[in-house]
DNA sequence: CACGTATATGCCTATCGTAGTATATACAGA
DNA sequence: TCTGTATATACTACGATAGGCATATACGTG
């Protein structure tokens, strides 16, 4: 279980992390609503935790969990060098992201945003 | 061997991906590129195309293989929840990323940048 | 301290996926 | 058509992992 990418193969991880994305929760939650075994939550878990994906916070005899960021910008770096490959394809998805999130209309001195590598774009591009 | 993420599991399936990502490449290509056995690539590429993440066409007696953009753009979706986790830990990374991508100074209208969500970046936001 | 709740872990088994090896198929050229 | 090259597939064995079940640990309360 070495990489994030096997972490995040499983389906029922990938539900753990769906869930824990809305707000942070207890085991006994998750074997709630994902109506799981808790021994396969609780395995789970700790699958994640090891893999940096949650952490855990104790409250009483609880434990809430919820995610941590770098995994996810692992699996997004790796992702990041096919990009480019969308950008025909990627309109659509965006118009769909748009609707999401609110444009930004310029402001990003503070935070560009992040996008693929485009060499054209504008004759700057090396 | 049901979802995109079972595919990318796979060590060996991510590397002829990235190799994949420069150019199309022959099947003895990314053999000998990967120092991976033929069999072996075979199977792998067998696996990817059956997932749509390459396509083949054929040159004579060889294969030659290419990305498809589909399933990448699923992992993207899928990601896309857990954006808004790292807003906080963004800057680091895209300070990394600026590096390597030049800065566009606007010209973005083409099309908006892929960018996670970020409600405040300036009053705009909603 | 006994009991109930919450969570973690250990063991066993079944399943699945990969590597390895051999072999089959497809094509090109002499 | 024979030969060499390129790629795909079949079969086997092995290793890893998830699930099920039982049980252990931890905590809170009466």
């Amino acid at each position: 279980m070495e990489s994030v990418f096997e972490i995040i193969a499983e389906p029922n991880r990938r539900a753990i992390l769906s869930l824990l994305a809305s707000s942070q929760q207890s085991v006994g939650e998750i074997e709630r609503r994902l109506r799981m075994p808790q021994p396969t939550v609780s395995k789970h878990l700790r699958v994640l935790r090891d893999a940096g994906f949650v952490q855990s916070t104790v409250d009483a005899q609880r434990r809430l969990y919820h995610l941590k960021p770098e995994p996810f910008q692992e699996v997004e770096m790796w992702l990041a060098q096919f990009r480019r490959f969308w950008s025909a394809h990627l309109d659509a998805l965006e118009r769909h992201l748009d609707r999401i999130d609110q444009p930004i209309q310029k402001k990003n001195k503070t935070r560009a945003p992040h996008r693929p590598n485009r060499e054209r774009d504008k004759g700057e591009g090396k």
